[in-house]
DNA sequence: ACTCTAAGCGGAACCGATTCCGGATGCAAC
DNA sequence: GTTGCATCCGGAATCGGTTCCGCTTAGAGT
């Protein structure tokens, strides 16, 4: 594993700002590879060579913006990092969690195209390792592998895109019931 | 809404029937619309017109095969149907779901390409309209229509593909992390 | 400074989904 | 049996993601 090129990252940078400017302006519809790469001046074969596809482009505008998350709940200040007790930490993951992905829901939505293990499987990872460390530690006994997945599983971005936009759920709901199912796993 | 046009259904019947076959020979990979137009003997366009689109397609291929479980947990025998308590019911049916979920994997994968939701919609709005009901009964003051969401969620194709084909979990384990979720909710 | 090579580059070509629309056809009314 | 027309049909054209491959270049070794 060597270093990146200077004119490889050169490249990386220009096609993650054109990108940003592009979503900024026209919404992820807008989103297309060549055009990214036309407002980048590289070719579509850069784009690919660096993302893989289009969801591996979303999933590098998403991970950009959320790296200080992701650190936030792995050693960040309480309840969301280390210090508080399990069942809070975990109550306060998923609300946060709930947040991010209401806030970039499009960007979601478009890096999931193919699932979200695809290409979104390092931050998937990273989340569901984290909550099943926190259920390893409410319920020694339990499955927390699974129940992990349980929990993450209804904060996939089709279904709260569904629920909030088309039926009109708060926000605050999901997370309620997802409270509502980590006490009931608790007790 | 006036009766089909004979012509219309014997397209559509032919379509069908095209389609089973070519899964049936090459898999879900090999569905391509203009193959299945040209199987059948129509134009793309009646393709089209007739499902939407290929997840349209997919939809209707799972919609065929499972028509019989839809009216099992309906109108058929305990415990799917009516006649056991809820808990009872509400755990025969995620189990029954997790089976034909995992049965129809291919084509639910497929078809839940822009989310579950975009045509899915009707066999999924049947599956969360009658767990809510029995969440209802069983907790008369919670959110059984959020709750129904995120005991579904997990059933989701994608991270079921994932995580028995990837990772090697049992269908027995999502089963049992399930369950384990409804009696917590249940308490 | 020069050479060599792995890594990177561009964009044409390909592929499959989706759209469009002029022409054909079922069928209900007469 | 004929007519009127809403519905349906076919397939060419379009559109955008993805692949391919011959050319270019960064940068390590000499």
């Amino acid at each position: 594993m060597r270093r990146e090129r200077t004119d490889a990252a050169r490249n990386r940078a220009k096609i993650l700002a054109a990108a940003e400017a592009i979503v900024a302006a026209q919404g992820v519809r807008g989103l297309s590879m060549a055009e990214v790469a036309a407002a980048a001046g590289v070719g579509v074969g850069t784009l690919y060579r660096r993302f893989g596809d289009r969801s591996g482009l979303a999933y590098a505008l998403i991970d950009r913006r959320e790296r200080e998350f992701q650190s936030a709940f792995i050693e960040g200040p309480p309840p969301l990092g280390p210090g508080a007790d399990p069942a809070a930490r975990a109550r306060a993951f998923l609300d946060a969690l709930t947040d991010r992905t209401v806030g970039q829901l499009d960007l979601l939505l478009m890096a999931e195209t193919a699932g979200p293990f695809a290409r979104f499987g390092g931050a998937y990872d990273a989340y569901h390792g984290h909550l099943s460390m926190l259920i390893a530690q409410l319920r020694p006994d339990a499955d927390a592998y699974c129940l992990a997945d349980a929990l993450l599983a209804p904060l996939a971005a089709p279904l709260l895109a569904h629920r909030i936009r088309e039926c009109g759920v708060e926000v605050e709901r999901v997370k309620l019931a997802l409270a509502a199912l980590l006490d009931g796993m608790t007790t």
